[in-house]
DNA sequence: CAATAATTTGACCGTTTGGTAAACATTACA
DNA sequence: TGTAATGTTTACCAAACGGTCAAATTATTG
């Protein structure tokens, strides 16, 4: 049989490990830069070093790798959120996970762009991931925030504004990236507006709800 | 001659007017929701009801409706901040600048999320406008707010990573609104999670800046 | 109303794009 | 080592794309 395409096999060979990590390496590069639409498979074809038909010798179509990629990505994007404790005390949980994504917006910037990208144009690959395990996930954390705030420890005040609001500002670092160094000028050029970002950040949210350091 | 171009003339007629505003029209709807490579230039003109080389002879390439849009748009986008007043209140002002900015994303999330797409993508189109009139304008309203601080009527804070968490949690809610309605479910569908966002955001920033409310 | 300028359209063009077919090369394994 | 499965490449295709052109239509104005 001459098509025997690898995504069928039962078994994976070692060299389809090998070059389906290398293709969704490069297409983590075209497809956060240029949105799915905007990113093609010669780009992706040229950056991972292989031509166009052994791209989609592994991967069939162009949705497939997308889909692929988003999925990986997705697991170890929520993280952060999945490691939010509800038997540590509301400042130290809060404070590493502002840090945490922080630190995620500043060593995975391309997969933060991904997900804006794809959220951006209606999230149509994700749509069931965000209505389901992201929301349960979210609804279980949100309980446990509420829980914090019913007994004193934080002021009382709105999980899931406060969880979107946490993303979208440490987020903003990575998507908005350009934005942030054109604003701040090329003197604050290196990672310092991270750690910037960071004091600000915990002053932020540690006033918002009262928590003083 | 036949070819004079609409954006070569010198006075422009009735019908450029009502045109080219139709056209950009449509083109805020196709590029804010498929982005610059996204879009097709079929696609406006049919939301545009008009026919390609009709709307081409409005505007010469696709790029020139993204400039011409985007410059328009820019230009609106900044007047929220640009309203910041030094010699207000702290409190009022920052308050009101974020129920601005969450208007903007209620009424407007077509233009947040046309910026998004082009900041996403390294914003080559407004990389002069943000280096130049955005990051003055940020830098003068900064000066504002680290006098704020400075005269104690606010808790000291970097006023730049103040005014990048402005924007970022309150455009949220018009670039990852899709994320936002996944995760707050149906019964929170209509604008009321306008509402509880702003409800938050000022709890968070009145108590991050060590304003009593 | 005539004539000139402005606007609109259908047909078309070259390029890019996602994807395929089949021949060729390599690897794994009996 | 031979052979079947796996992997790679060259050449190619049809559709979609950005954009042009000349002809037809409509609006403006002397």
């Amino acid at each position: 049989m001459p098509i025997p395409r690898a995504a069928q096999t039962q078994r994976r060979t070692r060299i389809q490990e090998e070059k389906e990590e290398q293709i969704l390496e490069a297409a983590l590069d075209v497809f956060s830069q240029n949105g799915f639409k905007g990113a093609t498979i010669d780009q992706i074809a040229e950056v991972a070093g292989m031509s166009k038909p052994n791209l989609l010798y592994y991967f069939r179509t162009k949705e497939a790798m997308h889909r692929a990629l988003i999925e990986r990505v997705l697991d170890t994007w929520l993280d952060p959120l999945r490691a939010f404790d509800a038997e540590g005390n509301p400042e130290s949980e809060i404070r590493s996970y502002i840090r945490r994504k922080l630190e995620m917006a500043r060593d995975y910037p391309r997969e933060s762009r991904l997900f804006a990208n794809e959220v951006l144009r209606g999230a149509p690959l994700i749509e069931d991931e965000l209505k389901g395990p992201l929301k349960q996930l979210v609804d279980e954390k949100a309980e446990v925030i509420r829980a914090w705030a019913k007994a004193g420890k934080i002021a009382k005040c709105d999980p899931y504004h406060l969880i979107f609001s946490i993303w979208s500002t440490t987020q903003h670092y990575a998507d908005f990236d350009v934005q942030v160094r054109a604003v701040l000028g090329q003197e604050k050029d290196g990672d310092g507006r991270f750690e910037d970002a960071a004091r600000f950040l915990e002053q932020l949210f540690m006033g918002g709800l009262s928590i003083r350091a």
